[in-house]
DNA sequence: GTGATTGCAAATCTTTTGCACTAAA
DNA sequence: TTTAGTGCAAAAGATTTGCAATCAC
């Protein structure tokens, strides 16, 4: 059923990030980094599980996927009020969010330039610049 | 208390909206566009009309805030899952975001400067550009 | 074994809705 | 009047939390 190597694979990048590999993080994290990048809500990610007949509750997925995030290896996207997004891509990039399907869509950092920005209030900085562009 | 002029320059507003103006709805109104551009949160605005003393249930403010926002008077912002903010600038610009102090700061459309867009995908069109700086 | 993790259910928080009541035209 | 708007309380949806049971080490 699953192949022992993106086993393994999976298990030492839990334990690079310092998270115990239980059964649950395990099966998620082979979800989510199996193959190519994701954008994920914890609603979605669950239900997929659970139609992989993964053992894991909504309540878990919620959690793991912030450790996954606090870890790094995930990126939190906000596009929508009333729900979280996740990204498994989390170098530096951008999206697009189409308004009809609500679905996002990877823009890659060089795909857009910023070339001007205002001064960054006193005592603060840039700690990341996001851009959406919707569409529909 | 309050003078006149603002008073009916609020309902004339209201009602250039098609909007019935109503007790509730003139006083969030004065709130919202007496003085300089804002940002409120349904909660936050409920707080700030409970404190003048104006009788307006929290249902009436997020039935109001989206109300406005359709009629074109406010615009919403996203920066934030799980909660919704709602600008009084309608007119196109972006935002910096204080990760600390969760608050809003505009940034004139001028002041960012976008000199390459990636193509958009295809039957879609772009409904607009959203850029927020991310700082603290 | 021991401490971290999980599951569940309940709590919490934000937002929406149904419906009787009220107010604007 | 007539119809739109309001308040309340309840529902709904997303997310978090408390705690006993379970699992990784």
């Amino acid at each position: 059923m699953m192949d022992a190597r993106p086993y393994t694979e999976v298990i030492s990048r839990l334990r690079a990030a310092n998270l115990r590999p239980t059964r649950q993080r395990i099966a998620l994290a082979k979800l989510l980094f199996g193959g190519c990048d994701r954008h994920v809500t914890a609603e979605s990610l669950h239900t997929e599980a659970i139609g992989a007949l993964i053992k894991v509750s909504l309540a878990t997925v919620y959690n793991t996927l912030h450790q996954f995030t606090n870890a790094g290896l995930l990126r939190e996207i906000v596009v929508n009020c009333n729900r979280c997004y996740f990204d498994t891509n989390v170098s530096e990039h951008h999206h697009f969010f189409d308004e009809d399907s609500n679905r996002l869509e990877d823009i890659a950092n060089d795909d857009i330039v910023i070339s001007k920005l205002p001064p960054v209030p006193v005592g603060k900085s840039i700690q990341r610049v996001d851009v959406v562009v919707i569409v529909s």
